[in-house]
RNA sequence: UCCUCGGUAGCUCAAUGGUAGAGCAUUCGGCUGUUAACCGAAGGGUUGCUGGUUCGAGUCCAGCCCGGGGAGCCA
């Protein structure tokens, strides 16, 4: 007897019907009468359930419809035409054998849970409709990332996880070490001596690829790296977590324009890659968590991202009547307010901000010809605020190491990446992408903690 | 870290300072085509913790703990 998967039943039930088949997988729910009863089944495959309909005949009848949910069964059975109007077929099953039954205080219920609570079930979580959606959408988006970057030959590269230094400022880092920390070993000057520690240096745990990522492009022209990111900032937000997952792609002999247009690309071939292989899954999130999501997904398809300089943005902003808690003004970084009265209010729909002031921007950016701005731009998005952020980069070595310099950063520790710029430099740019975010986008989801499946956020690292 | 809202049965939520409740889940019973099935019954509570005000506190006050949302930082 074949054993299918319901995906296979729901993509090709022509195929199987009035045969005889095995499926296995866990109770969603029973509703039994009597001497007749209909189970869902889902066995992770699919998003919808099997229904399977069994009767007193079967010889542990009175077993299985006692069974709680989520118990793991396996069902024979013939695949026949269903009467009822909500599901094409079903199975009318002459044999069940229970794998495992689950105890009675298993905690799901069949109504709808908070959000907060299954945070606290994360190993449980995946079974609920919800979040079996988002994490196979999650996993969609990641290997249509692979997908998008492998098809325009672009190399695959796996930066470092534990690093030596601090690459970019980018935030508070993770100390990686196995000194015992109940006695710390310290030098003459009473500092703590790293030459006893593993590397025999200090070491942290990334919170960017993109500089050794750089080095990369150098070599393959077109370079991306995918990974785990950590950042040790104290932010409790919907949308921080200490570890997520980064996209970080860098381009030789390319400017802004080109990466806004690769950025922009990328945003509209995820979509289509998951409404094209997750339409159940999309349907599902328009219909319950965000219900102007597939129309919005749709106009963003189908327009082209707006593009405004910083000081366009300035000056609208402060010519737009609008009452803002911060004042705008040129040399400020925008705030969230700012962020979404542009995406939410002003143009509905993604926007590059371009060209912002320098000196609230990271060193490696290439300072234009105004001496002012830097060739940076952020992709900000209704809803979730800023998706990407990225660059053309600085490759005048003497440009570069002036700013260096300006910002008391100590040479000798990038001496690498500034060999970049003395051995064949050229115009190049990246960006790095918020999978995480990217996620959020894509479902309607509110919560970074409910689109990682063991979320790490301040004070959280259970599971 | 700051601001703000909240914490009542396993879950989702009610309850004017005066006997702590419902739906779902669980257990038991009923029901011949259900669709978050339906009908009947039962069990289930130190109302986050500590202290205070009061004849009387789930309700008012203070501190603490935990959670949500907003801000900062960023992706």
């Amino acid at each position: 007897m074949e054993q299918v998967a319901i995906k296979q039943l729901f993509h090709n039930h022509e195929a199987y019907i009035n045969k005889e088949i095995r499926v296995s997988g866990w109770v969603r729910t029973i509703r039994d009468s009597k001497s007749f009863a209909f189970i869902e089944l889902n066995d992770g495959t699919f998003f919808k359930n099997l229904q399977i309909v069994i009767d007193d005949s079967l010889a542990n009848f009175s077993e299985v419809v006692k069974l709680n949910i989520s118990s793991a069964i396996i069902a024979e059975g013939k695949l026949v035409e269903s009467p009822g109007a909500k599901q094409p077929f079903e199975l009318k099953a002459d044999k069940i054998i229970i794998e495992g039954a689950a105890s009675s205080d298993y905690p799901l219920q069949k109504k709808r849970h908070s959000f907060e609570y299954l945070r606290t079930i994360a190993h449980l979580r995946p079974r609920t409709n919800t979040f079996s959606a988002v994490f196979r959408v999650r996993s969609l988006a990641s290997f249509a990332i692979h997908k998008f970057f492998q098809e325009r030959n672009f190399v695959y590269v796996h930066t470092p996880i534990v690093t030596s230094s601090d690459a970019e400022g980018a935030g508070e880092m993770f100390r990686v070490t196995t000194l015992d920390l109940d006695r710390i070993p310290r030098d003459a000057d009473g500092n703590v001596d790293f030459t006893q520690d593993f590397f025999k240096h200090d070491a942290n745990l990334t919170v960017s690829g993109q500089l050794q990522v750089e080095t990369y492009a150098m070599a393959f022209r077109n370079v991306y790296t995918f990974g785990p990111t950590f950042r040790a900032e104290n932010s409790n937000t919907p949308r921080h977590a200490a570890e997520f997952w980064m996209v970080e792609p860098e381009m030789a002999f390319a400017d802004l324009e080109d990466i806004m247009n690769l950025s922009e690309e990328m945003i509209k071939y995820l979509i289509q890659y998951c409404l094209d292989h997750a339409p159940e899954e999309m349907e599902f999130f328009n219909k319950f968590i965000d219900k102007g999501l597939l129309a919005r997904l749709d106009n963003v398809l189908n327009s082209d991202f707006k593009r405004i300089t910083y000081t366009e943005v300035i000056d609208l902003l402060q010519k737009s009547g609008e009452k803002f808690q911060y004042p705008v003004e040129w040399g400020h970084d925008l705030q969230t307010e700012h962020e979404r009265y542009l995406t939410e209010k002003v143009f509905k729909q993604p926007i590059f901000v371009t060209n912002y002031p320098k000196d609230i921007k990271a060193f490696y950016m290439r300072l234009n010809y105004d001496q002012k701005t830097v060739a940076a731009m952020d992709l900000l998005v209704p809803g979730v605020g800023e998706i990407v952020g990225g660059s053309q980069r600085e490759e005048r070595y003497d440009q570069l190491l002036a700013r260096m310099k300006e910002l008391n950063m100590p040479e000798e520790d990038y001496w690498w990446y500034l060999d970049t710029r003395k051995y064949g430099t050229n115009k190049h740019a990246g960006y790095g992408l918020g999978f995480e975010r990217a996620i959020m986008y894509l479902t309607g989801m509110t919560n970074i903690r409910d689109v990682i499946p063991f979320p790490r956020t301040v004070g959280h690292i259970d599971f």
